[in-house]
DNA sequence: ACTCTATTAGGACGATCGTCCAATTTAAGA
DNA sequence: TCTTAAATTGGACGATCGTCCTAATAGAGT
């Protein structure tokens, strides 16, 4: 019982230090620092690094999935739950401004490692991406949902990336400003270039 | 004499594995098996691992001023320079798939160790802005250079980021041809949309 | 109060890390 | 050819890493 607090615990704060320092860089010591245990108590709960990382990973995909499910709760029009979405850069900018995207930062540093969880650190990337797509989808874009789904993704990853590097909050706002009006474009005017359509290849089979 | 040259083959092996394994998961012993010599020859070439890094910093610093003066010499219009800057995603893609871009992969973890030569490194995204920025300046975008320069390498960043969680290089293609679609929108068009002009602070004071 | 399981503490372990040094080899200049 | 500095070798070093193990403690159910 009062063992899976602690548990809750250990996956709670590896999870912002991961995010903070990165997976690599931060130690069993650190963590143990952070939950104030001892090191041994870890190995209780979970048998090597790797798995907490695995516990770290499914904690965000939940994290995600809910976050995702309230966008949809809260707003009724599909571009306004798609602006939640570029939003969170604002929302989140001190934090991205220090340690870039949560999501972004750790498929880098484990695709980097070869890490095993890498396939599933992706597939919080695969949760926006089918998310967005489903809601272009609903905005009559159902031909190219996919496509501007994994546009808007890899604009806000550009932008967590170069205000993380250049430190600057002002970067964000006027890049947010642009990603709205990109999607007022595309609500008012009905289908304007339906280019060469389909869908990239979704290698979801895992490596 | 002969010590120059293990010295540079020292800097050009590192840079690789730096790029391909990141900075920290690189060791000395990944380096001096690569470059084939004993780790204490090492040494007496550099300090420090520190030391190494802030060489292959210079190197790559070098490396990207001789090739944006390459572009200059090749492209006479400024609209084709640009051009060669996003054409790099498709030049690189294949290391671009597996590794990430080498700037944006360094500059993030440099930032999440808090390493001595993050500013160097971000220095790397300064050469490409401020000349992108003077490109756009030369099709008469004088008022909102900067933010153009900006903007287009943050989606380059995205991308990368992209193509290498998702392993597809489709996407890169797609998004080159948007890439080069507003380019030509914004020659085209004589200064369509002035928005709020200026320039973002840029805090070249190192940190 | 007692038992038994769940939980925690703390240290030992081998491996690997970055660093350093003494000894040796190489090669260039006189 | 001899001298001397440059270059290279291989191993020792302390620290830290992730992992594991045993003993001590806590707490719930009887």
């Amino acid at each position: 019982m009062k063992g899976k607090m602690t548990r809750k615990h250990i996956v709670e704060l590896a999870d912002r230090l991961f995010y903070q320092r990165g997976y690599e860089h931060t130690s069993f010591a650190d963590i143990a620092d952070s939950v104030q245990i001892s090191k041994g108590n870890f190995y209780y709960h979970f048998k090597s690094k790797d798995e907490i990382l695995a516990a770290v990973i499914q904690l965000r995909l939940e994290n995600t999935r809910n976050m995702l499910l309230k966008w949809e709760d809260e707003g009724e029009r599909p571009e306004d739950r798609i602006k939640s979405f570029i939003y969170i850069l604002i929302a989140n900018h001190a934090d991205i401004k220090m340690y870039g995207c949560p999501v972004g930062t750790l498929c880098t540093e484990l695709a980097k490692l070869n890490h095993a969880s890498k396939a599933e650190a992706k597939e919080l990337f695969s949760l926006f991406r089918t998310w967005l797509s489903r809601q272009f989808a609903l905005l009559g874009r159902k031909e190219d949902a996919d496509e501007l789904a994994m546009h808007l993704l890899a604009r806000s990853q550009g932008v967590a990336t170069l205000v993380q590097a250049f430190q600057d909050e002002r970067f964000i706002r006027h890049e947010v400003e642009q990603m709205c009006d990109w999607l007022s474009c595309m609500t008012s005017a009905t289908q304007l270039t339906h280019e060469s359509g389909g869908t990239y290849e979704r290698d979801d089979s895992g490596t």
